[in-house]
DNA sequence: TACAATTACATTGTATACAATTTATTTTCA
DNA sequence: TGAAAATAAATTGTATACAATGTAATTGTA
């Protein structure tokens, strides 16, 4: 066991959660495409089909992304159609971003997207299980730090 | 249970997972910007701290990166020193990316990185492993496809 | 109630990612 | 052997990410 074992990449956490993110993203892609949508622009709307309207910040907060990425996305979003884009009266410093009728429709034909795609992960419901619990508990220890 | 439950961010493995990724990518940050690294910098430089010397290739099939992330990415650790780039006399087409000494030096100030990173997650060494087994099978199942 | 602090979003600059294409080199095989 | 196929990088174009900064609106408070 040298002092350098943990400089090994198979040692790191980091790493396989890193290329496992991409290469799972990589997987939806072409089913994404179909229906016009980046993978970020795909869990954005995510959100619209369960909320129609949130602000760019509690956009930012449940999808883990800031102004600086989401501004661009929403108005490739706005231009596409699927969502709209207004300040809110009461308080101008906050974008109100709603789900359009196109986007709704669009929620339709998105359905059977995580299914295909959690046909090209081979792993049990139980593992995906186990994942998932692994991987919102490390998420609300981040959280929590701040 | 709808038809569109499927569609909800909290059903999906990928998000959890790719936030999951960012976030612990933001916790490394300040630790490599004392390296004058950037996290792909990082993980880069870890597979050369363990093979001295890789081929373009080699090195994306390590960390599931292709030449036109690797190209700019290798020029920029070139220039600060860390790595030298020379086409492989024996096939022109090859690029040999190896580890120069200022590299070399960088792999001592780099042994405490993880360590400090792991403090940040909030998993236990036997969660962090049951996670590191379940990212490991993922992974490979997606290789095996190809 | 002015005005400093805060908040929310937009902008700027840098660094990935990756699909698609191009270029140069090497291999294959008719 | 010589052109076609294959291979390895580099390039191009688009889309994130995010730190740092800027701008406008709102809040808190002396």
């Amino acid at each position: 066991m040298s002092e350098f074992d943990s400089l090994k990449l198979e040692n790191q956490l980091c790493f396989p959660l890193y290329a496992c993110s991409k290469e799972l993203v990589k997987h939806y892609t072409p089913f994404l495409n179909k229906l016009d949508l980046t993978y970020t622009q795909y869990i954005t709307m995510m959100v619209m089909w369960e909320r129609e309207q949130v602000t760019v910040k509690e956009l930012g907060e449940i999808i883990y992304l800031d102004s600086g990425t989401l501004t661009p996305l929403l108005k490739k979003l706005e231009n596409k159609g699927y969502v709209t884009r207004e300040r809110n009266p009461q308080d101008e410093r906050e974008l109100l971003v709603s789900l359009s009728e196109n986007g709704r429709a669009l929620k339709q034909q998105a359905t059977k997207v995580p299914l295909e795609v959690s046909k090209c992960v081979g792993l049990s419901q139980q593992e995906a299980g186990e994942m998932y619990q692994l991987l919102y508990k490390m998420l609300k220890g981040f959280t929590r730090e701040k």
